[in-house]
RNA sequence: GCCGAAGUGGCGGAACUGGCAGACGCGUAGCACUCAAAAUGCUAUGAGAGUAAUCUCGUGAGGGUUCAAUUCCCUCCUUCGGCACCA
């Protein structure tokens, strides 16, 4: 080292002996002990105070811990939180862990150490980094869904879709992750891939548990209307259920009856052929005449992967069932029939009647083999939309909704409406997921354990087995048992539940985290629900967020709880990027860690940072050059109001309730980055000006919402800044005497000039037009209007020439 | 292909209900402090013209409505997210 930087290092330490510095370092850990130790996060139940539920989407208590675009949402809930607080209401500010998954078991897999030590650890991790940014949650509501005393009421809201008869067992084709070795919802494939490991999945009959969701498609789709969610995650829940209205008719194949789904009943008679499914039980009732090339095309289309099928989209492949026609109801035509896997078994009745004319698909597929096209609809635009009906006999001229009227009642169609959503599958064939309390007695059937919580046992090897059963099922002694019912041998049910299970209830949890007799106490539930504000990513829209109002809509008809959606106000936190405008993961090592943001500038600069960046459903890249900007404004601010005067100019003053009141309006619409740019501002602004104690006290309990450590070492007194109530402001004295009105010439701005409030628009004009900035461009001109915006602007048109 | 969101300086972004485009921050440049650097402070910073006052252009592209458009309407382009043979 050489002797200058001694000098400077000397400096340094001068500075900070002189003006006491903004020190977050010894501020936080001081205050983090004292809000703990005072129980200052501590919601009371019961209150006099209005209630407001804030949520945080719980995270999975991963190895790596919590990364910068993670606490961007728990910020946001934070300030959101400390600012209802000060505004008088009850807030309940709840945080707890998602903790069954496969990478603890995968880990456990691995390392051989069970997932429930990993868990512990990760939680404890992650706990200290939540508190190490000052977080105002109520520890004590803390909730873990891989405990038994919370699994226990996982276990038992199933047995009451077991009891209700909407959880029933089923061989089923599913789809299977080969690396994962378990069978997967249809939310959780995306792109044709398992959803958390990326393997592309294939198909595979294994007898599930299934919940019934499907029963509640048209609750979910109405329960949107009501709630106040981001129009995208409505939108996406809407498709994934796809409700279409159409009809059911019936063909006639050998004297059968087949029906058939469709939306386009107006285009019947351009109909030219029919297609089953693959999987279409007809088939085999058939006397096909090419049995063989048959068979050989359903074997093919059975062992097709999700992804195989998504990129035949553009190449449809088919079979013609040769000796078989069908007949069409409308006309007795009679039309060949297909095989092909474009049709799905699952939708629909699985057949459908082709109208090349006016489908894509099955234009596509009579272009590739050669079938006859009759175009039975004139329309505006493509081809595919309503329009006026031609070559359809008696029905020609009709508009194509009178026709699907018409030919229905004539065709004795029924009305029906199909839903794109399926059923949920819901068991698992892994380790590390509430064991499904159900057990399987050769005489009763399936019988519901009661003795609950089920606890999942302890075993050597975690390692799935790939055979379609869980690693559970190689515990002898755990999986024979007595049924409870008749007393003979019976065996448990293996499989557990999927990751979801815990999150589909949790919300409930917080509030009587305690209670070992109910899920939830009746009355607290009334009370407090819904959610007001529910914050998380966009990623769950048609998983978490979708199952989790299936739960809560199921228990709201089945009298158990009191309202019919479980989250109010939804909004989503947009993505952190890293510097280089990718994702963050440990793979691409971008990812930023928050313990390090603390230790160089401390968790307020990281608190003001993540919401000063933009708005906070937006991505938005890291940088690490804008949290030095936060923390030099913190500086400035630091000393602006560790010293303050005895008395604020007048201008100050109201200055300082303009900005309150600007905070108050944007915090309202969740708009958390332009109140720190308010407060930017006012640094700027007060910097020659006095500002005296009574305001200095008022910024610092509406600046305590974004930087509470700062504030509350700077507030000083006996009691908590969190104790304090959202100052008051003065509306007389914010009300301004004078404005700015813009002066424009045919729409130019050519002036600014200051007016009384209460001027006129004669006596503005009267003024104005002596100025020479104006008098230049009306010289001369006849002036054909005046616009006049009061309290803004004027605008003086004149005659074009 | 379908559905949704969004395009504003060198960068992140701001702009109420159609009424000063570019707040605030970053970066950059200059100056001050310093032997020097860092830190800090001050000034400037959309483009072009002008010594200046000031003027012209400017919110993805083109058109429209309006006294007035980043904001409303139409067409198109680009990016991101979602769905993907759902009859």
């Amino acid at each position: 080292m050489d002797r200058s930087a001694d000098i400077n290092y000397c400096r340094n330490i001068i500075n900070v002996i002189v003006i006491m510095k903004y020190n977050p370092k010894e501020i936080e850990n001081k205050w983090q002990k004292y809000w703990q130790e005072h129980n200052s996060y501590k919601t009371e139940t019961v209150s006099d105070r209005p209630k407001m539920y804030i949520l945080d989407m719980f995270p999975y208590p991963s190895g790596e811990g919590i990364h910068v675009g993670h606490l961007k949402g728990f910020v946001a809930t934070d300030v959101y939180s400390r600012y209802k607080r000060l505004k008088g209401f009850n807030v309940l500010h709840p945080m707890g862990w998602d903790a069954f998954g496969l990478p603890a078991e995968n880990y456990a897999i691995k390392h051989g150490v069970h997932p429930e030590i990993s868990t512990a650890k990760n939680i404890a991790n992650i706990k200290r980094q939540l508190m190490s940014v000052g977080l105002s949650y109520d520890w004590d509501r803390e909730i873990n869904t891989t405990d038994p005393e919370y699994y226990k009421w996982t276990q038992w809201l199933f047995l009451k879709f077991f009891e209700k008869g909407l959880a029933y067992k089923k061989m089923l084709p599913i789809n299977w992750c080969p690396s994962c070795k378990t069978g997967l919802a249809n939310e959780e494939v995306v792109d044709g891939k398992c959803e958390r490991c990326g393997t592309p999945t294939t198909k595979k009959d294994v007898e599930q548990w299934v919940l019934k969701i499907t029963d509640y498609a048209e609750e979910l789709l109405d329960g949107l209307e009501d709630i106040d969610w981001p129009s995208k995650i409505k939108e996406m829940q809407k498709n994934w259920i796809g409700k279409s209205e159409g009809h059911e008719i019936n063909f006639i194949i050998s004297d059968k009856k087949v029906p058939v789904f469709t939306t386009r009943l107006d285009t019947l008679f351009g109909c030219t052929y029919l297609v089953l499914a693959p999987e279409h039980p007809l088939i085999s009732e058939l006397n096909i005449e090419n049995k063989e090339e048959i068979e050989e095309y359903i074997n093919k289309a059975k062992n097709k992967s999700d992804r195989e099928r998504i990129s035949e989209v553009k190449d449809k492949t088919g079979v013609e069932l040769k000796g078989i026609k069908a007949i069409n109801p409308i006309n007795n035509k009679e039309v060949p029939v297909f095989i092909a896997d474009y049709v799905l078994s699952h939708y629909g009745t699985g057949a459908i009647m082709a109208v090349p004319a006016h489908d894509e698909r099955d234009y596509d597929f009579a272009k590739k083999y050669n079938l006859e096209i009759i175009e039975v609809i004139k329309t505006k635009g493509s081809s595919t939309e309503d329009g006026i009906l031609i070559n359809s006999s008696d029905f020609d001229g009709l508009k194509s909704e009178e026709a699907r009227e018409k030919i229905g009642e004539i065709i004795n169609a029924i009305k029906k409406v199909n839903y794109k959503l399926r059923d949920w599958v819901f068991s698992r064939q892994r380790y590390w997921g509430e064991p499904i309390p159900i057990i399987n007695c050769e005489k009763c059937g399936a019988v519901p354990e009661t003795n609950l919580p089920l606890t999942l046992p302890k075993v050597e090897k975690y390692e799935p087995t790939g055979t379609g059963e869980s690693p559970l099922a190689g515990i002898t002694e755990w999986v024979s048992v007595k049924c409870p019912k008749c007393g003979g041998r019976a065996k448990r049910e293996t499989n557990t539940m999927p990751q979801w299970a815990g999150s589909c209830w949790y919300y409930f949890r917080y509030l009587d985290n305690k209670n070992e007799k109910a899920f939830i106490d009746k009355e607290i539930e009334k009370k407090w629900l819904p959610v007001d504000l529910y914050v998380g990513g966009a990623e769950h829209a048609v998983l978490h967020l979708l199952y989790a109002r299936f739960w809560h809509k199921f228990l709201y008809n089945s009298g158990i709880i009191s309202t019919p959606e479980p989250f109010k106000k939804l909004r989503n936190i947009g993505l952190v990027l890293a510097f280089d405008g990718q994702k963050m993961s440990k793979s691409k090592g971008n990812v930023v860690n928050p313990d390090a943001v603390i230790d160089e500038y401390g968790a307020d600069t990281l608190r003001i940072y993540e919401m000063f960046m933009g708005p906070f459903s937006q991505a938005i890249q890291w940088n690490d050059q804008g949290i030095k900007g936060v923390y030099r404004f913190l500086n400035k601010l630091w000393n602006i109001l560790s010293e303050p005067n005895e008395e604020s100019s007048p201008e100050v003053k109201v200055y300082v309730d303009k900005l309150i009141k600007k905070v108050e309006e944007d915090l309202e619409k969740m708009k958390f980055n332009t109140p720190i740019a308010f407060f930017m501002e006012f640094v700027d602004f007060v910097s020659d000006k006095k500002l005296g104690k009574k305001e200095v006290e008022k910024l610092l309990v509406v600046f305590s919402i974004f930087a509470p450590h700062f504030c509350e070492e700077i507030w000083g007194k006996e009691t908590s800044i969190m104790e304090e109530e959202w100052p008051k402001i003065n509306e007389d004295l914010i009300k301004d005497e004078t404005v700015d009105i813009m002066i424009q010439v045919d729409g130019k701005l050519r002036d600014k000039v200051e007016f009384s409030v209460n001027s006129s628009k004669e006596e503005i004009i009267k003024e104005v037009k002596e100025r020479e900035n104006v008098k230049k461009w009306i010289l001369g001109k006849e002036i054909k209007d005046v616009v006049f915006v009061p309290k803004r602007l004027i605008n003086i048109v004149l005659c074009a020439e």
